[in-house]
DNA sequence: AGCGAGGGAGAACGAGCGTTCTCCCTTGGC
DNA sequence: GCCAAGGGAGAACGCTCGTTCTCCCTCGCT
C-alpha cells in the first residue's frame, strides 16, 4: 500500500472515530483496527497521536469550508447566499452521524491541554467568521452583521450538537433574516 | 473535619480544577491535593469520579443560574431584563478564570462516553432556554424570540471561550436588541 | 537463489490514573 | 487507661494506552 493511500485511510478512520467518539476515548490501536494501517506505519506517518489529531482537524477544516462554499455558490442573490449558510447548517445537522461541531468538541476536550489544537480551533473559527464577513460585505450590508450571524451559527451548531436535533438551524435562519432586514 | 465541610471543599477543588483544566486531565489525586480531603474520604463522598463530576456540574448549574437571575432581577423593564442577560454574560466572560461554558466543554469531553453527563448538559441548557422563554413571555414578545436569543447567547459563550475575549457578549446584545425591535 | 529493506502482527514497555488496601494515629466512650 | 471506630498518608493494584521493539514474512534486485 502506497504511503499516500495509507495516509488517507488512516485519516479516514481517525476522522470517523475521533469525531464520533471523541479524541481521548479512541486509541491508536482503534485507528489501526479501523484503517488497516499498522501501528508501525501510523507512527511513520504521524510521529505522535497529537499530530494525527492535527491532521484530522486540518483536513476536516478544508472539506467543511469547501462544502459550505460550494453550497453557497449555488445561490446568486447576495442575501440569499447569506441565508444559504443556515440552510446548509440544517442539512449538516440532519446527517445521521452528526455529533456537533468537531472543533468545539475538540476544544472542550483538548483546548486546555494542547496549545496546537486550541490554535487550530481558533483558526477554523476565524476563517468561518471571515467567510461570513465576506458574504456580508458582498451584500453591501453593515460590517457588524458578520459577527452577529457568526454568533447565530455557532449557537445553532452547539445547540444541534447537544440536543441532537436540527431545528436550531431554522431558528438561526429566521433570526438572520430579521437581522438582514433590521440592519 | 465535618462530612458536609469535606464535601464542600472537595467540590470547590473539583470545580476549580475541572473547569480550569478539563475533567480528564485532572486526577482524583489532584483533587485530594487541592482540597485537603483524603482519597478515602473522597471515595466515601463520591463513590466514583463520574459522580464527583456530576456533583460539580450540578452545583455549578444552581450557582450559575442563580447568579444570572439575581443580576436580571435588578432590572425592572421587561426588555431591559432580556438585555441584562447579555450584560451579565459580558461580565462573566471578563472574569480572569473564564474558560468558556463548563457544560459545552464537558459535553465535548464526555458527551460521547458518559450518558449521565450528557443528560446533565442537556438539562442545564434546557433550563437556560426556558428561563429566556420566561423573560420573553413576561415582556409579551413572540415566543419564537426565546430560541433566537438562546442561540445568540450560546454562540457568544462558545466564541468567548475559544477566542478568550469578551466582545461577543456586546455583539450578541446588539443583535438581541435588533431582534426585540424587529419581532 | 540469495539478500537486504520495508512492512505487518502483536508483544512489550512505561506512564498515568481510578480505585482499594495497609498501616498507623487519633479520639470519644466506658 | 483501654478499646473500637474512623480517618489520614500513601503504597499497591489493575487497567488503559501511547509508543517502541521483536520476529518474521515478502518482495524487488542482482
Amino acid at each position: 500500500m502506497d504511503r499516500a493511500v495509507a495516509r488517507e485511510r488512516a485519516l479516514d478512520a481517525a476522522e470517523e472515530l475521533f469525531y464520533g467518539r471523541g479524541v481521548q476515548s479512541v486509541g491508536m490501536d482503534d485507528v489501526r483496527g479501523a484503517s488497516g494501517v499498522s501501528l508501525k506505519r501510523l507512527y511513520q506517518l504521524f510521529p505522535a497521536k497529537e499530530q494525527l489529531v492535527e491532521a484530522y482537524l486540518e483536513r476536516r477544516d478544508a472539506r467543511w469550508r469547501g462544502r459550505l462554499a460550494e453550497y453557497v455558490e449555488r445561490h446568486g442573490e447576495p442575501e440569499e447566499r447569506i441565508l444559504a449558510v443556515f440552510d446548509w447548517l440544517g442539512e449538516w445537522f440532519g446527517e445521521p452521524d452528526f455529533r456537533g461541531c468537531a472543533w468545539i468538541n475538540a476544544y472542550g476536550e483538548l483546548g486546555a491541554t494542547s496549545a496546537r489544537v486550541a490554535a487550530q480551533v481558533r483558526a477554523h473559527k476565524r476563517a468561518f467568521r471571515e467567510y461570513l464577513d465576506s458574504l456580508v460585505g458582498a451584500a453591501g450590508l453593515p460590517a457588524a452583521l458578520g459577527g452577529q450571524l457568526f454568533l447565530l451559527a455557532e449557537g445553532a451548531m452547539v445547540t444541534a450538537g447537544v440536543t441532537r436535533s436540527a431545528g436550531s438551524a431554522a431558528e438561526a435562519r429566521e433570526a438572520a433574516r430579521l437581522l438582514l432586514r433590521a440592519g
